[in-house]
DNA sequence: AGAGTTTCATGACTTGAGGTCAGGTCATGG
DNA sequence: CCATGACCTGACCTCAAGTCATGAAACTCT
């Protein structure tokens, strides 16, 4: 990366242009074809010269709208990102059946999602163990902003409606959530990073739907409200 | 890197040479090194002619020992990761009290021991977090094969106690602890990737016991076994 | 002990990707 | 119709990973 180098860990500064008027159409074609390309190639592997072939445009061009290859990556992140479905999203049907429900609905349709529609998902995963600190700490920035799973909606709805623990911090049952469920989505479908779960004894798919359920029944005793007895 | 490059996900291999007699020593030497420059200027920033020069020796040298940077981090996370302690290493006293004392003994003390050595826990952090999803594969065959924190074994002692559920799958609990631990632990530690969870609303230290406390209580909900009524 | 062989060290060299910049183009408005 | 400035361009620069021919040192075998 350019610059400054080295005080210990080096700040480059993503850059954020300001947005011009007829570039804004452009810039979204640019951030596609760079989810494409890192979904593909991986963050290191991707080259910014064949985004820019592959769009027949300068490659100047880019570093003029982002900055840096890390500039460029973020915001294809954030777009990635920003695509996923909310815990609310799910239908009223499931919703109204309960917390934990949407979370299984989640679940049980991650890996649907991701045939569908596997860039995001690739993006996604490059920006949460793929590219380097400095990006990473943005990134934690961002989704701290922006939350943009809804988790901190989320529980709070699963607290008025008296199926969370009341007597945990709000902030620290939704670092829980996100923590695991990432993991866990992470663990059903990705072989990179599969930490062992659905492999330490060779069994990979048949035990999945078991998984799920026990992973969640483990969720509802460590957050779960008690039940009424 | 290096080579074949783009079929989908570029392949590189951490080419392991033979340990060659008269080179352990150097060998021994280099990796500290490295594990030095990695930690202080991150993954990228770390220059092998930086470590090279250190030391005193060609660079070429270190590609001739290890390949590529790749593999040279590789060694030095792998380093990193065994000279932390295991679960059970905790005193005797400590393991006698129980299952969740153990985690409680070495949560409180995860602070001094970054204070203590940061070298390797920053490795690890880097290696968990800040370079590429083909060596994030790598690490995890090695995390999965010597599972270096012994929680195979610290669970496997929990089951013995009666002190964790005997309903869940051991591998499912393994991979909870791993996981929880391992963001808990960082988000106790570390300013790059905290999630937000002392953070959300400003408080930062006091309340560090308070969290380790609700931490505990929640996973022992999660996995511990029932208490006798 | 000395020739032959293997192992290891070296540093100049190649490669190739990120990033820069002086200049060109084109749309807009006066 | 010219002035302005946003936007584009691609040759060029920098710099670090990785290579390799060369040679020294250590080891082996007769």
């Amino acid at each position: 990366m350019a610059g400054i180098s080295s005080s210990i860990v080096a700040p480059p500064r993503y850059r954020r242009m300001p947005s011009r008027p007829r570039s804004e159409g452009k810039r979204a074609k640019i951030v596609d074809a760079a989810m494409r390309h890192f979904a593909e190639q991986g963050y290191h592997a991707a080259r910014v010269g064949d985004i820019a072939l592959a769009l027949g445009i300068a490659k100047g061009s880019i570093f003029q709208h982002f900055g840096s290859k890390g500039g460029l990556f973020f915001e294809a992140y954030k777009k990635a990102v920003r695509a996923f479905p909310r815990y609310l999203d799910a239908p009223t049907e499931v919703r109204e059946t309960g917390f934990f429900e949407v979370l299984r609905y989640w679940l049980a349709r991650t890996e649907h999602l991701l045939h569908e529609d596997w860039i995001p998902y690739r993006v996604s995963l490059l920006g949460n163990y793929g590219t380097d600190l400095t990006l990473k700490r943005e990134i934690n920035r961002f989704l701290l902003a922006e939350d943009p799973y809804g988790t901190v909606p989320f529980v709070r709805c699963g607290l008025q409606r008296g199926e969370l623990r009341d007597d945990l911090d709000q902030e620290m049952m939704v670092s829980i959530l996100d923590w695991t469920m990432e993991r866990f989505q992470d663990a059903l479908l990705t072989e990179e990073l599969d930490p062992g779960l659905f492999r330490r004894h060779g069994n990979v798919m048949e035990k999945k739907e078991a998984r799920i359920i026990q992973f969640l029944a483990m969720l509802k005793r460590a957050i779960g409200a008690e039940p009424r007895r």
